[in-house]
DNA sequence: GATGAATGAGGCTTCATTCAT
DNA sequence: AATGAATGAAGCCTCATTCAT
């Protein structure tokens, strides 16, 4: 999907799908209901991921917490149509206010669930110390945010080092929380 | 300025001016440029506050990277303007290249090279430790940038405390990058 | 069936017979020859009834035609289908010429020879006297049609007393043809 | 106007104007719009015809009567215009019950309302004879609308000649009107 | 400088019609 | 016989753009 709901004529969205535009409107009843499950239909790819790659994962809780943010960060820098949802739901979300709310229900917040479990548990075990921000396990997702509009403001115009960028704020995470006499631990 | 291109017609644009369709070609050759003078207009008023407001600063390094993220993190939750003229270059971005690198040159590099100044500072100074992420400074912004993406999305219907969010983030960052010996002066 | 070539959907139609579009097709060439057919189905019920009727009468001529204007003008006030077939003929009757000849042949035409014979009795018989509009017996027809009229362009906005105009238009008519001598008879 | 809402594209409305599509969204909202102003414009030039005319007659109400009659009757057979008028309102009534309210008010009624000043001076003059169809003067227009039906209906195709029709209707009606007494007077 | 009228390309949407199954 | 999917012509409507005044 190119970027702008205007600026997309369903004719084309009909041709890539191989389709004519009246073959369209025989399956959805608007431009905006093309778009509503567009949208809904390729949100629904990511989560699952994050929640198996999440699942799956071993070892101490700072070691989790750092292979969490590497597998975001990857998947943002390397995943465009995330990237163009993203873009979609900035520019026309006010025209969907659905898709938002699912976005959230469906790939925000079960995301920053993931954080808050980790961060519990890492307290719960001692290895993170409580710390403010720890109501705001969402600062985690803020790097990874960063580098999703790094690249849609400048495409690969402004390109990133992606994973010395994931470093440095990992680095800069693990220092802030986790607790003092571990921290030879870190990687 | 509502949201979007596409959505907005020179029609509003004219009567919110308060002249008419035709003035409006007197002064542009066309809509692409009336945008592009319009963004570029909004655009000035951020950056010399920030400047304005970093050479005014006293203090400890950490006190004057607090003020500073402090300032920007109440003007990214009050001014709604600077919001969709970010929305804008999200979303249009691509048909205004130009306009997004001067987004940059006049905004976020000035404000990323006020962070590095500091930065480098408190290291000279012996305040801060050398650490990776003193290469990617843009890290300091992405909380803010974190507030701003949210207000994009779901405008007032999921706030955020943003004393609180802040006074986070700069635990978190302070915590990663003052020299454990002076931790004890962080407000 | 609602009112209006263009405004009825094939797919409706064939909702309405418990089919789908498809069907339609493959008993009718053409949208045209579905409405053809069904408005010169529907033309059938009406003429028969009239015919049976005015053939059961008994009486003089001047019981018999009041007869057959009561019986008309009740039909009108009460038969919407054949008010909608009156209303398509003259919307979309340029559209269809042979339908509207089909109509004059099996229903106008009758009628008005139904007229012709009582009247042409009643002259005969010295009931009625000889008059200009027994070459325009179609002027009998008129009140009835106008009630039609009237129906069909305000619906139910603007009832008629339909018996008390049926009356008032028997009295006109049977003063202006009934031979004086005899005006003591009328009902 | 041809006939038919659905059937008239506003492209050809437009050319007939000597504008081009888009102009006549410069003054009209809606097609709908469009045919509201079409119809409403064209409804006013009749009534203020035989408004004046009517105040203008002379002499006994009977020959008043008929003078009425027949300039209606040769109205309706020469203006195309009206006719159209009238075949839309019967067959797009339904849209646009605002401008069937406005006939009424504005065509119909105040017709009636002549025929009915008519009749009411001739019975208080004695010319006339007080009769059921005085609640009913619309029916003195159901000979005409006979006319404007057939015409509708059949075009050129079964001519009327309307002068006779005329006669013949005006014969019967004073038949049934005139106080038997005076008849002689009739022309 | 400013206006209001006019234009016409362009896109959404409808729906009669076709056709493989 | 019947269906459901697919098509594409056609028409409404929007709006950037032009231009005479």
């Amino acid at each position: 999907m190119k970027s702008g709901y205007a600026a997309t004529r369903l004719e084309d969205v009909a041709a890539r799908a191989g389709v004519t535009k009246g073959t369209i409107y025989f399956y959805f009843d608007t431009k905006e209901r093309v778009f509503d499950e567009m949208i809904r239909y390729k949100s629904q790819s990511f989560f699952p991921k994050v929640q198996d790659y999440a699942s799956g994962l071993q070892g101490s809780c700072a070691e989790r917490l750092r292979s969490m943010i590497v597998f975001v960060h990857k998947y943002i820098a390397e995943d465009r149509s995330s990237r163009e949802t993203l873009r979609f739901l900035i520019a026309e979300g006010s025209r969907f206010p659905g898709l938002v709310d699912r976005h959230y229900d469906e790939f925000i917040r079960p995301m920053i669930e993931r954080f808050e479990e980790l961060i519990a548990d890492g307290i719960a075990a001692g290895e993170f110390r409580p710390f403010p921000a720890m109501a705001f396990t969402e600062l985690m997702l803020s790097p990874g945010l960063f580098l999703s509009f790094w690249s849609l403001l400048f495409g690969s115009r402004r390109p990133i080092d992606v994973e010395a960028f994931t470093e440095a704020s990992i680095d800069l995470l693990m220092q802030g929380i986790v607790q003092p006499a571990l921290q030879h631990d870190r990687g």
